[in-house]
DNA sequence: TAAGATGGTCAACGTGGTTGTCCAAAACGT
DNA sequence: ACGTTTTGGACAACCACGTTGACCATCTTA
């Protein structure tokens, strides 16, 4: 049985994650991070509080190490992570958020938690619920692959 | 009010759409279409059945119109759209699906709907109408954008 | 201790986005 | 009707970000 609005399933799950994480850039933004992208806020979750390195950001995130490694720069040149020499292993460098980054990340979540709020206002708190436990068990438990820019495009 | 939860929302929403997009594309994949990306499938649907020209798809993705042409180059490459002077208007280029770029656009839909279907059989017919209304009516009439590459990286 | 595995960086390349420029053709205003 | 403006398309240069391949230093292991 073919209903023919397929089509409209994507589409506004697309939309919806859209809306959310241009809602947060935007407030970012206004915050005085005006250089942090999409991808960032991602990227400093892969990251976390405890900090991580290039080859195992990369392995998280579902890209290559050196595509990490470039992400590290760049966020190393705005002044959101820092990297740091592991002591028990100099081969390694740890990758961690600077207080900068911390800040934003906290930030994020809340922003994320206040939209959440609007959407829960705009459906209902309980509908809200419904659609994210919804979400789960449809998808199911697959992590998040942070390999966007190539994913999509080509 | 921070219940911590927000990020969930956005990555679930995400995770969603990527998963019925590679669910699609592997299928078309398996059809004799594996060089097709998420990107083309909403480039064939803007499009559509009547043809359109550069400069107005660039206009429905939100990219430049030498971005659309570039899109068409590798679509027409690769034998799913064609470009025909437009007899009404010697500047005018109609780019017009290929029966090989309707017959993806068909059998697209079809896979979504049949994806959509799986998704019934998880959560259920009426949570799923739920869940779709709900998103309609949260995320508002916002219209796809399809700058993603550029949008989400950068 | 020698051989292999691991972490990081550099270089080269491809794709797809952008802006700027230019030209031909259509639309418009006097 | 004619000159001016607008529009559609293409070309070039550039940039961001991904990839693979190679290389070196260091740790692990047989």
């Amino acid at each position: 049985m073919s209903t023919g609005d397929g089509f409209l399933l994507p589409l506004r799950l697309f939309v919806g994650f859209r809306q959310l994480i241009d809602g947060v850039h935007a407030e970012l933004a206004r915050e005085g991070h005006p250089e942090l992208r999409p991808l960032h806020g991602f990227v400093f979750q892969a990251i976390g509080r405890d900090g991580t390195t290039a080859v195992e950001l990369g392995r998280r995130l579902g890209v290559s190490k050196q595509a990490a490694g470039k992400t590290i720069d760049n966020l190393e040149r705005l002044g959101y992570v820092e990297r740091a020499t592991d002591p028990d292993d100099a081969r390694r460098k740890l990758v961690r958020l600077t207080d900068r980054g911390v800040t934003v990340l906290i930030r994020s979540a809340q922003i994320f938690d206040e939209l959440r709020a609007e959407w829960a206002a705009r459906i209902g708190p309980e509908r809200l619920r419904a659609l994210e436990a919804d979400l789960v068990t449809a998808t199911g438990a697959e992590a998040f692959r942070l390999d966007v820019p190539g994913w999509f495009g080509s």
